[in-house]
DNA sequence: AAGATATATAGATGATTGTATATATATTGT
DNA sequence: ACAATATATATACAATCATCTATATATCTT
């Protein structure tokens, strides 16, 4: 995963109200159209849509187009990726790292 | 774990640079203080003290005082804690669960 | 062709936020 | 006591963003 891709996730989660769009798709089982998601909230399907483009940019919501609707689904392998990514990054160190961690780190013990 | 930290966490890995510090503080090893991560990014230091402030609000970061310095550390059982919510909460379903989704649910795939 | 419906886009606006400068507070060393 | 250092806080500002209304585009129905 790259990191523009990493970051547009991470932003994705970060509203309340686009998370629980979110949530709303994954634990809608199977498609559901835009509409069914604007139902669900009190703003208006303008704001839904927007919503919608930045779950899509980021790839957590896979769209097909039929006729004049838009079905969506959540795509969990992308949030696992998304989430293998994040504790690849934020890892408690094994043993041997904090070993050379510690090798070149003297000076800031000694200042 | 709360949806108040919840969504707080989200937040504070939502923006990049507060994501890379606390990177540098979980490559870290062992404890880091404030100036050392200040050192590593070209922002003012009370923009690194306000993301700071937000990671360990987020509980991200954990912080010892000592004299006039103060020790951070990542705290990855934390972030392992959010990741685990945030797959619970956006879970693929299972085929039982898919049975009742669609129990009633006729109405989309009939029209 | 025309109206109705579904979704997307454009533009505006108020709120939030990342960052800066300046200052406060606390601690250490002389 | 005083200067120096480390960190936090207050205030300000520009940029981003969530939301809205209005409109555009596409599809369906009659």
């Amino acid at each position: 995963m790259d990191a523009i891709q990493f970051q547009r996730i991470a932003k994705a989660l970060a509203d309340p109200r686009r998370f629980e769009i979110l949530e709303v798709i994954a634990s809608a089982g199977n498609e559901m159209c835009c509409g069914a998601v604007v139902e669900c909230f009190p703003v208006a399907q303008a704001t839904v849509s927007h919503h919608l483009k930045e779950l899509t940019d980021a790839g957590l919501v896979e769209t097909r187009a039929e006729g004049q609707f838009k079905y969506l689904r959540a795509r969990p392998d992308v949030l696992a990726e998304y989430v293998a990514e994040l504790q690849r990054r934020i890892a408690p160190l094994s043993a041997k790292e904090r070993g050379l961690k510690n090798a070149h780190r003297q000076k800031s013990s000694a200042a």
